[in-house]
RNA sequence: GCCCUCGUAGUUCAAUGGAUAGAACUGGCCCGUCCUAAGGGCAAAAUGGGAGUUCGAUUCUUCCCGAGGGCACCA
């Protein structure tokens, strides 16, 4: 519909929209009066054209009508101060549905060719060894997650990457905090995973804490970082092996649960030795100098900062290790694009490695993107581990699960055994919805009882609507009444007819729109865009199954036409939902 | 001090320079013989302040106020 609109006004302006740089856009408006379509195009052109937006609006809707095949518009109008709004009549829409039903049975009703045959790199979630896996982790896994798979929705081929520190001053903390307790180590080496890693976890606060009051303490974490870079010492080799399988261990388990699957994990260990030929290589070509002992990029120049890439201990930072880390990226993988996903207190350091990454590998020059999240925010006040206040992403989810569960026993839909599986995805989904809802880049002030709601705009509302739908087509396949054709059975010719309610037609309208959300989303690498519109098909849907019988209207034909309208929407609901990283429940 | 983000209903979030700023939560009022009420409907409620650019500014520029982040050997 909406290309069939911009191809009318195309042929109506001919190439003096073209000739001076004004797109031809097409909108969906949020109020219902100024229709199914609107355009500003008049407005935009009226200036170059030297005539009055609304004379050119009014010129725009005559003839927009006089050119649109017979019966494809209800209306077109111009409206003050110079939009023109179109109303599709229920007919094209009607056929808009065909086609949407038949491309939904094709399985590829929404994907987008805008990355077809390219390579993609996401790196994101990049949990560090000796350190917890954090609910920051776990926003960078949900938004990276959905970026990779809205990539993939416009054919690209996306390699999800993780980076994790497993070598640095944190591991020398963490490292040194044990050492201070060597005596219970054999001890706590017989107790469960979650001791192990609640023991690593109180070692870094220690060692962190010690490390900002004690010059002494710090003098020793700083010789055992250079310790455990060299392999110099056998019992901290010792004690350092056991502290990364612990933690890998864990992460393992996690990027399971949340279905994540990355095809290489890097170590910032693996990755040292390409970096500091990196920072050779820059210090040969004048990119990097030497200055108090270090190797730095003065960035002044380029209205950057400087920062640090070797220091003078000759260990390398974590600007250096990036360096090789990208340098590593380029071995392993033919790529055309490749995005980083990182917290945004990173975005000024980052300007400053792609800077550097642009002047010594030109030919990688652009193709890295840098992208960053929000900060989770508490009312209680900021998270820390150095502090030791984390929120593990588990004690996150145990949580939001624990509020679900006697919501979920209360509604007999599930079986006993198949409710705590629910949860789980139900507690998934709200947690990522209510990250994926808004924009990335800013932060989310985090509040267990109020952002975390189940009610209204929330991940709970999505799979709660499309379970709703599954139930619908259940109870219709016992009944035998029609056959849903989710087995490929096509639906009868003339069915679309039959879709004729405000509710219905909304609907479709609503379900015609998805192409276009994935695609933007993926475009502006912000899955939020997808989650505004996975809502407001699902109020679409819900309207529909609220205010329209399904299987108890008498007409056969009707009910297998919203039958059928039925499994459409719930098919692009979960395919939305997909991209999110939501689960579609069958039933709730 | 310099640089980067960001200030929208009581709260948490939307709004490719467009129309009457859109939702959800909370509080108020309706809908239960009906396909899952985690639902549907009604009413109420907001752009930090000032100047500027524009036919049109939440959006762009600038100043002020406020919050967060970054600014040499952490990541």
């Amino acid at each position: 519909m909406k290309d069939d609109i911009i191809a009318i006004l195309h042929g109506i302006l001919g190439k003096e929209a073209a000739d001076a740089g004004i797109p031809v856009e097409l909108s969906v408006p949020d109020e219902p009066a100024f229709g199914h379509f609107s355009t500003n195009i008049a407005m935009r052109l009226a200036k170059p054209k030297g005539v009055t937006p609304m004379a050119l609006a009014e010129d725009i809707a005559r003839e927009a009508l006089h050119r649109a095949p017979e019966g494809l518009f209800e209306k077109v109008e111009p409206a003050t101060p110079g939009f023109v709004n179109f109303w599709m009549s229920p007919r094209a829409i009607q056929q808009a549905f065909a086609r949407i039903a038949k491309d939904d049975l094709g399985k590829r009703f929404g994907r987008g060719n805008a990355r077809a045959g390219a390579t993609v790199l996401v790196e994101f979630t990049d949990p560090n060894p000796f350190k917890e896996f954090h609910i920051g982790h776990l926003m960078s896994n949900a938004i990276g997650e959905s970026m990779a798979r809205l990539i993939e929705f416009q054919g690209a081929e996306v390699k999800r990457l993780s980076y994790g520190g497993d070598v640095g001053l944190h591991v020398a903390k963490a490292m040194f905090g044990a050492l201070q307790r060597r005596n219970d180590i054999p001890a706590v080496r017989e107790e469960s995973e979650s001791a192990q890693l609640a023991f690593w976890a109180a070692a870094y606060v220690d060692g962190s804490a010690r490390y900002e009051e004690d010059p002494r303490a710090r003098e020793e974490i700083d010789v055992l970082n250079r310790t455990i870079f060299d392999h110099a010492d056998p019992e901290i080799e010792a004690l350092y092996a056991w502290g990364r399988e612990v933690s890998i261990a864990k992460f393992k388990e996690l990027f399971l649960r949340l279905d994540t699957d990355f095809v290489r994990n890097y170590w910032e260990s693996e990755v040292v030795e390409d970096g500091l030929k990196a920072v050779e290589e820059g210090i040969a070509k004048g990119i990097l100098e030497h200055s108090e002992g270090a190797v730095v990029f003065k960035g002044e120049s380029y209205g950057l900062h400087t920062r640090v890439f070797v220091n003078s201990r000759g260990v390398p930072t974590y600007e250096a290790k990036e360096l090789g880390l990208t340098v590593r990226k380029r071995r392993d993988f033919a790529f055309d694009a490749s995005i980083v996903l990182t917290g945004n207190e990173q975005n000024d350091y980052f300007k400053v490695l792609l800077k550097v990454v642009d002047l010594l590998i030109p030919d990688l020059a652009g193709k890295t993107t840098h992208v960053s999240h929000g900060m989770l925010r508490f009312a209680s006040g900021k998270m820390s581990s150095r502090k030791g206040n984390v929120i593990t992403a588990e004690a996150l989810l145990a949580q939001v699960s624990e509020r679900l569960r006697g919501k979920v026993s209360e509604r007999s839909m599930l079986a006993d055994a198949d409710r705590d599986e629910a949860t789980e995805a139900i507690a998934l989904g709200a947690v990522r919805y209510s990250i994926l809802k808004q924009n990335p880049g800013q932060d989310i002030v985090f509040d267990f009882e109020k952002s975390l709601s189940f009610d209204g705009d929330a991940g709970p509302y999505l799979q709660y609507a499309y379970a709703r739908l599954q139930s619908v087509r259940r109870k219709a396949e016992e009944a035998g009444a029609g056959k849903v054709s989710a087995t490929g059975g096509a639906a009868p010719e003339g069915l679309q007819a039959f879709i004729a309610t405000d509710a219905e037609l909304a609907l479709v309208r609503r379900l015609a729109e998805f192409p276009d959300a994935a695609a933007r989303a993926a475009e502006r690498l912000a899955p939020s865009g997808l989650a505004a519109y996975c809502y407001r098909l699902a109020v679409a849907a819900n309207k529909f199954y609220e205010t329209t019988p399904i299987l108890k209207d008498e007409d056969a034909m009707r009910r297998e036409a919203r039958l059928r309208l039925i499994e459409v929407t719930a098919h692009v609901l979960a395919s939305g939902l997909r991209l999110l990283g939501i689960r579609a429940l069958e039933r709730i």
